[in-house]
DNA sequence: AACAATTTTGCATTTTTTTGCAGATATTTG
DNA sequence: CAAATATCTGCAAAAAAATGCAAAATTGTT
């Protein structure tokens, strides 16, 4: 039997019963216990199921719950994620702000990684409240409906002491020439002041973004560290991008 | 049986049942007594539910979510809510912080009220999103996890220049002789500080939390404004509070 | 077909996690 | 206050995970 095929067998049981345990799969697919291991590793990886003690659960159950509107999960997601959560290591200080991108990576952070992460979305606070290891600072502000993140004066003034590592900039547009911009005036200066705080900034951007444009500049595109795409960092959609001091993933 | 689906089952049982005991819970998933023990500690240290003496209690933002649709409500959830409610008024600058009873309070607030709401917690702050008229500012802060809320100098700090009205506060066992206490030093002191910037403070107590004691004094039960409880003002439960300056509602 | 390179697999060993138990401590209740 | 319950702590057995390694299978290339 093929490892492919072993491995859809694992998604279809996982998706009638919602959990297996690897000494069943062993039995089931009559190889060892050692090879389904190896499997229900590599699906996790691929983000496909979340893997615990003893066995394995659906991906539906314990992730995208409250979250806004993305039910299914898009293998774009899936792709940006593992690149993205390359660039985490132990006991950084992270920004990550509002967007569905952001939350879809906080989620994936592994459970052993132990890191500080600073974010004016109230639902990426709770989604994170079930990593032990990750110390979460909320920034204060007008609660912006709209968005459900906070903004304004008193989020920038909540980040002035604060020197982060690394911020994770949701972005709804990304060109050459206009650089990366958002819709909301506020929020735009606010992304400013993160950018300024924190020594790299990474940008993961839908494909649908790029070469996009909106009404308000946050920084050019070379003020970026990192950009991550779910395309091959070869793609020719990302032509112009290249070779601008910006690390392409 | 894996034990994420040992835990999933107590959550399970939890949103039905509003409480379990941690003999039943062992019985029913045919484990020992101190494995879900541990189950219900580490969903605790999750946020997901309360811990307490003998088993666990849904914890108020799982159970409180489907009281939109649907109430099976505590009546003396709907009896407080009423009462406070009288306390609004339109313009009015309004602190609440964590606890069930602030949360259902918040959800019943008119639509048509304009208001402004000052809030340690998240959750208070998305559902209050679906109110037009409510501005919300959402303090900043280390987010405890196990209460859901931000709390620490950060959220202290973010109320420096605030002036409220009226300041709703949750708390965990009034006595005449302990006045008020709660369970956590960080956020007893949190409390200290938003009664401090409130012309007037409110309290809203079920009944079982009258006479009990903590840890933690907030402040004398003379220093509030307001007292209300499920029970009538002249119920014999509440005779030694009364003719204290402070009204009861 | 044959061969080398790579991947996959199974197994033995070590390390970690989970679990139940027993005694000590703490809390609740009559 | 005392009996009954419940919790906490440390511990050891069992189960599972991680690791390293060699055999087997697969793939790609003449």
């Amino acid at each position: 039997m093929l490892k492919e095929e072993r491995q859809q067998l694992i998604l279809e049981k996982l998706g009638t019963d919602k959990k297996v345990t690897l000494v069943d799969l062993g039995q089931l697919l009559n190889v060892s216990y050692d090879s389904v291991r190896r499997d229900v590793i590599e699906l996790e990886d691929k983000g496909l199921l979340k893997k615990v003690h003893g066995g394995a659960i659906a991906h539906s159950y314990l992730s995208m719950k409250p979250s806004k509107g993305l039910g299914i999960v898009n293998t774009e997601f899936v792709t940006i994620a593992k690149k993205a959560l390359k660039l985490l290591e132990n006991n950084k200080i992270i920004i990550m702000d509002g967007g569905t991108t952001n939350f879809y990576i906080a989620e994936q952070i592994p459970k052993n990684l132990e890191l500080t992460i600073v974010t004016n979305n109230p639902h990426l606070a709770t989604a994170l409240a079930e990593h032990p290891k990750i110390e979460i600072i909320l920034l204060g502000g007008s609660f912006y409906k709209r968005y459900q993140i906070t903004i304004g004066s008193k989020t920038i003034q909540d980040l002035e002491h604060i020197q982060a590592d690394l911020y994770f900039m949701g972005i709804n547009s990304i060109s050459l020439d206009n650089g990366l911009a958002i819709r909301h005036y506020e929020e735009s200066i606010l992304k400013q002041k993160m950018m300024n705080i924190s020594r790299k900034t990474v940008t993961c951007v839908l494909e649908e973004k790029i070469n996009r444009k909106e009404n308000y500049n946050v920084c050019n595109f070379t003020d970026l560290s990192y950009l991550i795409t779910s395309l091959s960092p070869s793609d020719e959609l990302l032509n112009g991008f290249k070779n601008k001091g910006v690390e392409i993933l």
